[in-house]
DNA sequence: TTCTATTTCATACATTTGTCTGTTATCATT
DNA sequence: AATGATAACAGACAAATGTATGAAATAGAA
């Protein structure tokens, strides 16, 4: 490749991996050389190292195509609506997929699932029969939170306290008892972080069911 | 890993390279083996070759990291969360998004913004105070539909109705009256296609600023 | 010019990665 | 129990890929 004013290869080689990356597609240092038409794959890692250390570019070391945008704008992942509810966190009936949502992910480690609400017995907390709650997978749960329960293998939506070390499951509907589990057969699958309402069709991309 | 009944880690690591792939990050065959700690490779990529096969995966032979998805599945797309109500369908103050959300897009004529609601004139409904309502402007109202309906340059979300040419906004919330618009000063934004509530943090990229 | 920093090139090596061949174990059904 | 289909394992090889070392060419400024 024929020598250039300091910078602008380097301008040009960031635009190419941005528009690489953003269609989720990350190239290797290799096919960086290649399109740029340099004869050494130096020239290339040198200018990725480059981009590197300005922060315009992140990279895990020793990974293939392993070159990330630093700030992830496309975390969005699709969060699966579960019929039934998994037995456990990480063992998600995947027969049950009603269909998916686009859900902005927080953190990796805890993974999220919607689940459509069964029954009336949180409408005062504005969640109706019919919506989706979306559900993180996490045991770090506070006093008040709403969370999903597993009850004798049925999920319920309920609100959280614990009063001297007993646990209360609350509705929020009057009309409904407050729950006190007795520990068997029971479990709290996670935090209801969202919930959604859809009024128009499903909302839910059901033409994305695999 | 353990045997398991068929169709069933095959789904699962569908699951695991959509979410991958839908964040940008092509996993490797190995990275699948390990993800799902199976002793060999090829374990890993007879799943991967069937879900080829099956038209849910493409890839691009010999190419690391070469696993896509097909095309029709990354349609999400970011919808603003405005503060302020826009002055006209089309014409969104950028200055005032308060942030953004991941939406289905389902029709590209017709976009969709989000808007926080204040008040609580709809809880009867299950659209509390806070909640943010995503929007569709669009004219196609239908009887009982929930609108934005600007009203004195001050947004409201009410249901609509149409009594004997007579336009009616329904609170739901008896507390509060029914309003008959006298034309002027009056438009509707859109209709109501969903209602999210966020119980952790905002929920909403507030950092992101495409 | 002279000097320094940047860019490009050439080559080599260790690891990662895709792919292949063959075998064993489990599932679903008869 | 017998059968075929599916799932998982084991080991190996070639190609792709990240990385390192050293040197030559060019740009920009003193």
């Amino acid at each position: 490749m024929a020598y250039t004013k300091p910078g602008v290869t380097r301008n040009r080689i960031y635009l190419f991996m941005r528009q690489h990356l953003l269609k989720g597609d990350p190239p290797t240092v290799r096919e960086v050389q290649k399109a740029f038409q340099m004869r050494a794959v130096q020239s290339a890692k040198s200018h990725l190292d480059a981009l590197v250390k300005e922060g315009r570019l992140i990279k895990t070391p020793g990974k293939s195509r392993g070159y990330r945008l630093p700030d992830d704008q496309h975390s969005n992942i699709l969060a699966p609506i579960v019929g039934r509810v998994p037995a456990g966190p990480f063992d998600i009936a995947v027969e049950d997929i009603e269909g998916y949502v686009p859900v902005q992910s927080h953190r990796d480690d805890q993974p999220v699932f919607g689940l459509r609400v069964n029954g009336d017995s949180m409408t005062e907390a504005g969640i109706l029969h019919g919506d989706v709650v979306l559900v993180r997978a996490t045991t770090e749960i506070q006093q008040g939170d709403i969370v999903v329960a597993m009850i004798d293998d049925e999920a319920t939506v309920k609100e959280f306290h614990r009063i001297k070390n007993q646990v209360q499951l609350r509705p929020r509907n009057s009309a409904y008892p407050v729950i006190v589990p007795d520990g068997e057969n029971f479990s709290i699958l996670g935090k209801v972080i969202e919930v959604r309402r859809y009024l128009e069709n499903t909302g839910l991309a059901r033409s994305l069911n695999p």
